[in-house]
DNA sequence: TAGTGGTCTAGACCACTTC
DNA sequence: AAGTGGTCTAGACCACTAA
């Protein structure tokens, strides 16, 4: 009875989500109208409340869709992030720097990670990670605009010695070489201050303002395999992302 | 039966998240280790498993959880570390906080661009302006989460009354009240220090460590319509983007 | 008052991790 | 094999909106 896992291996409300998603874009459920209520969403589909119901908090969540209690389920927008679209290589753009920077290690060690390390590598305490620390800078002599530390699982610390001879970012290597499968990967900013261990090394003063970047790489299993922390001192380095709103030939009714 | 509507009208889900979320405050639930089962949480609670995991979502959306299939569920924030965390799914959600934050304005004014800050806004020297100034905070009582200055043309300052009283991003009011069409947005996040003018309002020393986020909404002819500049003091923010494989369109297969 | 979405129950089977 | 979270069903009552 449950064909939840169909052709696709994708949950039921997932599927529904993306057909739904769809047919907005197409036009089916014009922006401003109501759409089915959710009663006949069941019927439509053969599905319980409950799966209708994740397949619009999904719609929900992107922005497609606005529900109002005792009144229906509205269509908002006929495109998902408010009509901007990312560009395609803007993911890639989050990730890795521009390519006239270059890396150089300066370290590389293996530590067994402590309670408050393995919560940062998302890992148990006890589990070893290599950690390959260096600087990145633009050109070959230009000002440093981070320093690095990437930490790897042990089994993939054939790859220490190919960084930084080319521009590939780590996440690929592990990929092309180990087949690793990114599943999921996370970005986290915030505000810190340099700490003395690398001032020097980023020729700046220590408690100098910084903006830290984290990534986390997710493959099988919810298994993080890389995590890198990156620390960019005030004036090295600008994060700037664009969005473009996307055109479409035929204006939404 | 149902005293989901109990004392404070809210949810038992909703509840049951602000115990849980109080409970790791407090070092019930030290990070990194795993929560209660969500059966043992049933029992706890003596609610059904719909309104358990109801509640650990909004654990998740917050980042103060994680939950793992097969493995269970375990705790990776107590909301100290890195300040308040905005989770986001896209991109474009870097355009708008979270409803549970609010803005008061606690300034406005109207000022005409040097060069300066000609470039900065991206208009010509000579070019008025209308800016408001204010504080975002958690809840109405708060830490400060950030400083903001929001540049608009003249034409828009009719808007300014409503900011701090409605949860619209400004750049949506634009968009409804005056037909302006948003056609590119970019977003610049870099390393900063808090300036003078504005330290104590946010509670910290003159130069602490910050992260300046720079939004500039682009309209009809590459105009620039709205900037916004936000100045997040170190410890209170944070920017988690998580990006799944799923986001790429999956070829039928 | 009828119909909507919001909340909730008490089950069930599945995919996955761990032992 | 046992236990976890993920998905799903078939009901129910509630709060809210609109006719």
């Amino acid at each position: 009875m449950d064909e939840s896992r169909g052709l696709r291996g994708q949950p039921r409300y997932q599927e529904m989500a993306d057909l739904l998603i769809e047919e907005i874009a197409a036009g089916h459920y014009p922006v401003g109208s109501m759409m089915p209520t959710e009663h006949e969403l069941c019927e439509r589909f053969e599905v319980s409340r409950y799966t209708v119901r994740e397949a619009l908090r999904r719609l929900e969540e992107i922005g497609l869709i606005a529900r109002r209690q005792g009144s229906g389920t509205i269509v908002q927008a006929r495109d998902s992030e408010h009509g901007y679209v990312q560009s395609l290589s803007s993911l890639a753009q989050l990730l890795q720097y521009p390519a006239e920077t270059r890396f150089s290690v300066s370290e590389t060690r293996t530590l067994t990670a402590d309670r408050a390390t393995a919560r940062f590598l998302r890992c148990r305490a006890g589990e070893e990670r290599v950690c390959i620390s260096g600087i990145r800078r633009i050109g070959a002599t230009g000002k440093p605009i981070c320093w690095t530390d990437v930490y790897l699982r042990p089994e993939y610390a054939g790859i220490a010695r190919a960084i930084g001879k080319t521009r590939q970012p780590v996440y690929e290597m592990v990929e092309k070489t180990f087949g690793e499968r990114i599943e999921q990967v996370e970005v986290e900013l915030f505000a810190s201050a340099v700490p003395e261990k690398f001032a020097s090394a980023l020729e700046v003063e220590p408690g100098t303002p910084a903006m830290t970047i984290i990534r986390r790489y997710t493959g099988h299993a919810s298994r993080v395999f890389e995590v890198s922390a990156s620390v960019h001192p005030q004036g090295r380095f600008t994060y700037s992302i664009a969005f473009s709103r996307e055109w479409r030939p035929v204006s939404a009714g």
